[in-house]
DNA sequence: GGCGATATTAACAGGATTGTTAAACAAGTC
DNA sequence: GACTTGTTTAACAATCCTGTTAATATCGCC
């Protein structure tokens, strides 16, 4: 097997040049897969190509090794709503290209809700992960967002409605339709080969249903 | 240790008064909290006062008995989406109702869609059954649906929606609303005490939200 | 009371799983 | 070349978990 530096290699992080890179990849995939309980630590090391006394050399406990990948989830799940808010455009086109690119990030990322749901269902400890690095995201982008809709809605051009709400009802659907994708594709019937055309369909529809509920008349 | 009689009592199926009953009762709360994997058979057997040889005895194999467990979980959601169409009243009051019925079930299942989810993301044979106790029952409401929404959208009451899409809407936001609560909470800042509160208010403003769909103007 | 069928227990087997450890190994330094 | 430091391996220990089995208990019934 290839030997180590003595320092990881901090300079080419995206290749798994060293043993511990590779037992991190390898645990993402497992966890991420079959969650804490069913991932073995055993399958963990078959995978990265390395004996198990290597992941416990280099993180002590399947815990540790688990929670560390659970934080750097965390901080991408984190990192997909800061990313959401960019450039200067129209208000609708900006929520239009938001719902967009968060439906997409999920997309790409179809493990990560069930993942993240699954481990804090009954883990305060991760829950409190969450609270600290998703909690001031959200909370700066939520203010952000209300500050534009009470621009909006003052010149009266979108009904008045709840920056927090909003979100709530985007971020259901888009986590939803991802999350809940193999039982969707069972009801709705749809074959293997017409899932990309399946999930870019409901974006557009969870896209348009965001707006109509922005240009909904005041009741 | 309460002894059973020869034939699993059926006259009274509510209390646990065999031991195969109190086992499955048992596994049905070990597994609905736990899932498969970290569920264990002995905790299983001490949470039903029993040794965990019986439940061998009775059921074989823990996947056998979690088998038994799911099923029964699918078949209590497909219920919960053929209660919903019942009386007569009008199309709008109609929905209303069935959202917050919808709602209502899950709130009172929280752990239900977690469980599922979980249980299906990479096991074949439970996708199986759920196409095969789900798909019909789902078919059969959307139908329903769609002949109600056509009656209305030809009448001009309501804009043009396809059944489906307003049935993944309103799943989505009902299903997320109970999954996330523990982040949404977390996210939104709600203390335990207002838990109640919360749900309510997130309940009336799904319903708001389909019905702003239907009512929205024909673009 | 004795018989047969079912229910229950305790003990065990086999295997998997997490984690440790002692010894071998590699590589740079003096 | 010996020393130091970090890496890797193989073997092991302890525990836990699923499932079996043989012996015992309980019950209905004749």
């Amino acid at each position: 097997m290839n030997k180590t530096t003595r320092q990881v290699d901090t300079t080419t992080p995206q290749a798994d040049t060293t043993t511990q890179q590779a037992i991190m990849s390898a645990a993402e995939i497992e966890f991420m897969e079959k969650g804490f309980a069913a991932a073995k630590t055993t399958a963990i090391a078959r995978r990265a190509g390395v004996t198990h006394a290597m992941l416990h050399y280099y993180y002590r406990t399947k815990e540790n090794l688990f929670n560390q990948v659970f934080q750097a989830k965390i901080q991408l799940l984190a990192d997909s709503f800061t990313t959401i808010l960019g450039r200067e455009m129209p208000f609708l086109e900006k929520i239009e290209q938001g719902v967009g690119a968060h439906f997409d990030f999920l997309a790409a990322n179809p493990r990560l809700p069930l993942f993240v749901l699954r481990e804090i269902v009954d883990n305060s400890d991760r829950r409190e992960v969450c609270r600290e690095v998703l909690l001031p995201v959200f909370k700066g982008v939520i203010e952000k967002l209300q500050k534009a809709l009470n621009a909006e809605i003052e010149s009266g051009s979108v009904a008045p409605v709840s920056a927090m709400d909003m979100m709530l009802n985007m971020v259901s659907m888009n986590v939803f339709a991802i999350l809940s994708l193999p039982v969707a594709m069972l009801l709705a019937e749809v074959k293997e080969e017409d899932r990309d055309r399946f999930l870019e369909r409901r974006k557009r529809q969870i896209i348009e249903q965001v707006l109509t509920q922005l240009k909904a008349e005041k009741r």
